[in-house]
DNA sequence: GAAAATAACGGGAACGTTACCAACATCTTC
DNA sequence: GAAGATGTTGGTAACGTTCCCGTTATTTTC
């Protein structure tokens, strides 16, 4: 059927093993190698995969689980992984969990055999005890992306949540704010946890006090940010600044400020965590941290294929630093203006 | 090294055809198929689907293509392709070009000999005659997803553009509207080309004259929206609606009008197509025409599907229907509220 | 209970490649 | 020009499956 290493071997007249030599860029008279290519160009010769992959037993292919590729920024992760993988003659196989309710244990068995050299779970959630040993026990090279916990034999990428959020209290103390408002994730979203923790890191490290009523919890969604905000305008604490732990509700957050008649940034100064044009295109536009979704995926796949090439080396923890994305919607303080 | 079907067999007590034989649903003896299960999940073995798919030339794995991932609709896209190939049992191997500048005929000898049974091309562009040609004789089974023409002996699936727009005209007209202006997009797409035929379709089936001062050209961004705004308040004719026929451009000309002191929809009406949060949590909500992305995709892998299942099958060109999605930015003409 | 029919099994070739290793050709060196 | 070094080649065994087909075990039929 299809024209194989035989029918090259045939056409350029020497044997199927100077044909593979060719092929995997071995040794051969110059004389040979180019009868070889005029045989593959002419027969439009292309090597079978499979069966390259059965005997070498390695796939060139790195499998990518998400936990649902709807959210915008799985593109800028899926773009970064793709173009390394690609940079390393890697092909990439996605897969997101939303619609096929398996496991991440459903996905390394999936993959065993030979589907694929390494696996990256780009799933931001907790994992239990039993997971983790599922895939440390795998054998299969396996990269964390966007996974809080540092789990000893498992590489791991994230942002540092609570550094953004850190350096967001010290920008906001630096144009003179002290009473500064949290708009607190949940608490099942490892994120969040972390966010919260840079939130109370950089206030202790501002010296600033840390007002109970200034932390309040919402869903991270628009109406979440848009009630959060009423709770916080109903307790005593006045404030100037407020931080919101996602990119929806600075949104809903802001637009109910606006609702209720304070001015962005003259009354309040906000910022958010995450970036979309939702952020991008506010009135005022919304300062945010943005997170390197690109570059998070491409240091995922050089630590997967730095764990592929060697099984022995050592597993890392790497964290990329989220950037503020200034806009508008930030302003010094000034005095007669605090708000609550 | 890896446990094999030879394993079983030995475990089992039989041989390795009876052990294939029972893996791929064939008569066992119930003792005899009851003792290979054991086996099997005692030493945990998993075919090895490099093996299966080079005696069978078959890998179960279609290819899907997409011009640049980064868009938000390539998510809606990816799942609903995924979704219906994981029911199949297929798995998907995805791609974008933007990071590895290859053209589609690379993706073809990419693909060829085994990598995959089919492929998507989910590339919302023109293609040359020599493309087309390429796709023709790989001999793999293809379906274009989001293109534009019919090209004989290659399946295609669409949402309809024309009608949409068209619908678009009837619901405006519906309300009273008479003056329609328009917001074309780049020539080079062949959406916005369909899109365009579509207002002026729609125009003449409303029986409403086609004035040419109000279509104006855009490129498909905010500020794109917003300078074509300008350029529609500077010539002569007057407005009470306005189609915009890309999301971006829809936003920014609905804030350029606001910002001239226009209301939204008391003295225009404004439409978009694609929709996003962008449209979602504008101010009003912006009435938008949503393409059906999941079931684009979704069609496409059905379609793609029969191709592969039967190479005989006759390709089929599928064209989907946008949802209008009401919001706030829309209203009945009043009389006295003409602007331009 | 022998013949025929059926059920279950096992041997071995094939899929298309790579990789090892022995063989052969050509070139140096003295 | 023989001995060694180097460069190039081809035969063959693997890789882990599936699938065909002949063989053996079991059941049915008269």
């Amino acid at each position: 059927m299809a024209t194989t290493i035989i029918d090259i071997a045939r056409l350029a007249g020497t044997s199927k093993s100077t044909v593979s030599r060719f092929l995997t860029g071995g040794i051969v008279k110059k004389e040979t190698a180019s009868s070889i290519e005029e045989a593959i160009t002419s027969l439009r010769y292309t090597p079978n995969v499979n069966a390259r992959r059965l005997v070498q037993s390695k796939t060139q292919v790195i499998g990518v689980v998400f936990d649902d590729i709807s959210m915008y920024y799985y593109a800028e992760i899926m773009q970064g992984i793709q173009q390394v993988a690609n940079q390393s003659q890697y092909v990439c196989n996605f897969f997101s969990r939303a619609n096929c309710n398996r496991s991440e244990a459903d996905f390394l068995s999936l993959f065993a055999q030979g589907q694929v050299d390494g696996i990256i779970f780009a799933t931001f959630r907790q994992r239990n005890a039993q997971e983790i040993a599922d895939i440390a026990t795998s054998g299969l090279p396996v990269v964390l992306l966007g996974s809080p916990a540092n789990h000893p034999g498992i590489s791991h990428v994230d942002v540092d949540n609570r550094l953004g959020i850190s350096e967001l209290v010290h920008y906001l103390h630096g144009l003179g704010h002290e009473r500064i408002a949290y708009l607190n994730g949940p608490e099942e979203m490892p994120a969040a946890v972390s966010r919260l923790d840079g939130y109370l890191q950089g206030l202790s490290a501002c010296k600033l006090p840390c007002l109970g009523g200034l932390v309040v919890d919402t869903p991270w969604s628009v109406i979440g940010g848009e009630s959060a905000l009423a709770s916080l305008l109903a307790q005593p604490e006045s404030f100037t600044a407020l931080i919101c732990s996602n990119e929806f509700c600075a949104f809903g957050a802001a637009r109910a400020l606006q609702a209720v008649g304070r001015r962005i940034p003259q009354d309040v100064s906000i910022v958010g965590f995450d970036d979309s044009p939702l952020l991008q295109y506010a009135t005022p536009g919304i300062t945010t941290l943005r997170q390197p979704f690109a570059q998070m995926g491409q240091m995922a796949v050089k630590q997967l294929m730095a764990n592929i090439q060697d099984p022995q080396a050592i597993p890392a923890s790497i964290y990329l630093q989220p950037q503020l994305m200034q806009r508008a919607s930030c302003a010094p303080l000034v005095v007669s203006s605090q708000v609550g």
